[in-house]
DNA sequence: AAATTAAAAGACAAATTACTCTTAAATATT
DNA sequence: AATATTTAAGAGTAATTTGTCTTTTAATTT
């Protein structure tokens, strides 16, 4: 699997938000019906991606999770690196340490711009316009498409 | 990670392997050494690579596994579909099922396209091929970079 | 035939990832 | 002030992946 489930689960949860655009707080709670995630597992998720910035969160009645300004104009990049980490974008074909550091193997040509077609891809898109776009196009973001925008 | 752990040291072996040429069988043991990968982890997953047709193996005295002409001819796609299965290619960014065939979401085409990057990638590079470069140009097996073609 | 070598098979253990549940803290409403 | 709402935090459970150990089976050597 390229990115994790938690990763997955997080880019939907902002997909999300970023369609609500308008800057309010949703709620867990809401969240986790729609996008048919378990609530826990969630807030979970959110609270790194409130952690790293790219989220703040407000408690209490009426409160939940927004994107902040940095997530507002963040790229799948920035989701994928706030949950999974740099490994996919560092790590080498073999599992072998200090990728193109030492001497290289066959693979690293092929590798690395496979490895960098991934980043440029993510680097490339960001929220708010797949957000729009799904909007516009109707794309579903859970299993059944039963997700209204 | 793209590619688990398993499915790494399968293509490490198996281009070990295919340096080799020959078709000697070579000991679990001796490229479990070599390789610095467990010799027991090895034997489970070169049991998948050989259940495959991939490789074949010989019980007894000099016995071992070699690449059988089904996976002297393999390329990294064969290898990666074996251990790992064919969710790499199959799969959806966003973790919903059937990608592609119902109503497609905004990211469906740039990450089509970057899954099929990786796929051309792997499907163009034979193992043989790789091992040959690897003989050439002194590339690295392992993470101390001790091990010699 | 007996002993040795090496893979196959299966049970087991550890580590990581995925997911759940409970309690605490902050905010709002009454 | 009391209660309700909602996220934060932390502990705990389940599933999967990774890795180990033991026993069995096939082949060779003596
Ligand atoms: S050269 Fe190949 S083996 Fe070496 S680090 Fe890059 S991808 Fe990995
Ligand atoms: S369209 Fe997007 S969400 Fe739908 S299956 Fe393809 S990648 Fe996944």
């Amino acid at each position: 699997m390229l990115l994790s489930k938690s990763c997955v689960y997080g880019l939907r949860a902002a997909l999300y938000l970023a369609a609500k655009k308008n800057g309010e707080y949703h709620s867990l709670r809401e969240m986790s019906e729609e996008l048919e995630i378990s609530f826990h597992f969630l807030t979970k998720i959110l609270q790194q991606l409130t952690a790293d910035g790219l989220m703040e969160s407000y408690k209490g009645p009426n409160g939940g999770v927004r994107l902040s300004r940095k997530g507002g104009n963040a790229t799948l990049f920035d989701m994928v690196i706030a949950i999974d980490g740099p490994g996919l974008f560092t790590q080498c074909a073999l599992g072998l340490p200090g990728c193109g550091s030492q001497e290289p193997c066959p693979l690293h040509e092929s590798w690395v711009d496979t490895r960098s077609s991934i980043e440029n891809m993510l680097k490339k898109t960001s929220l708010t316009k797949i957000a729009e776009e799904g909007k516009e196009k109707h794309f579903r973001l859970t299993a059944d498409g039963q997700f209204s925008w």
